[in-house]
DNA sequence: TTGGTTTAAGACCTTCAAGTCTCAAAAAAC
DNA sequence: GTTTTTTGAGACTTGAAGGTCTTAAACCAA
């Protein structure tokens, strides 16, 4: 069951565990990131890039550089990762993989499913970096294998 | 957001199929379902022997031979044919990919997606066969592009 | 200015689910 | 028997996600 890709899934570990151990001040470089969370340094990279290009995180070049988030975390939700990783079709899925997936020509499984989805939806917009950061720093839940 | 396998999916738009539009009776052709559902032929009769190893499936060979449910739709639940064909990690995923998910050592989302795949499986018991061919003959929804 | 450190960009490789193909085996019809 | 129709089994190919590598560009410090 693979619900997100492994570019969002790096990319909420590690910027869930900026939060939780690196505060919201200056720049963490990706190097550490990728050693701390055992995630490749050059996909974790390229997903980070994204992220920059889509205005959620800033970056900076050179001898303690790295990224930091745009906006506050407690102002960052985590659909909007999702959302720039995974494309706007991710909640217009059908369960049995027919084309769109919508109320005027429904499968059989559409009311379940379509529940579930704006549940989970629902949790993504609600959630943000701070809450994630929040639960790993305070209640130490984990975040690396 | 990919939650089933092609596998599956194809499965359960395939028997599906075969409740509500053949009824109980007789061995219906890989051949006519690979042509009625737009369904690749080979791939189509991969995954049905599996589910003919599983038991959830009978088939016979030779002119007018095909697969058959081996027992009553109404019998056959969703998620035996899941089981079979995703395997048994199926609801064992965490969401953010770490290994294992389980309450002893919980990651940031668990709380949530743990509720969230308790549902699923429970979709996947209550739902039978017999109900899903229903839902085709009668309310006319669809199950196929 | 030179060299070290860091992200940016994109080419390239790997892996695995998904899909295709080929031949064998069983059964019926002739 | 021989041929036709069907599933069984497994090798092979494809495509896309995931991952690696190389070079460029920005930045700092000695
Ligand atoms: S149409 Fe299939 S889940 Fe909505
Ligand atoms: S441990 Fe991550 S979802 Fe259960």
């Amino acid at each position: 069951m693979k619900v997100l890709s492994k570019g969002s899934v790096y990319a909420l570990r590690a910027l869930t565990y900026v939060v939780a151990h690196k505060g919201d001040i200056g720049y963490v470089s990706i190097g550490e990131l990728s050693r701390s969370l055992d995630i490749s340094f050059h996909f974790l990279t390229k997903i980070f890039q994204q992220l920059t290009q889509a205005g959620i995180l800033e970056s900076y070049r050179g001898p303690n550089g790295g990224i930091k988030l745009a906006r506050p975390p407690h102002e960052i939700k985590v659909i909007e990762i999702v959302d720039v990783l995974e494309g706007p079709e991710f909640f217009n899925t059908c369960l049995l993989g027919l084309p769109g997936c919508g109320e005027f020509d429904p499968c059989p499984v559409h009311d379940f499913w379509a529940k579930a989805k704006e549940a989970l939806r629902r949790e993504f917009e609600l959630t943000t970096l701070a809450e994630l950061g929040t639960k790993v720093s305070d209640e130490r839940l984990r975040i690396k294998p």
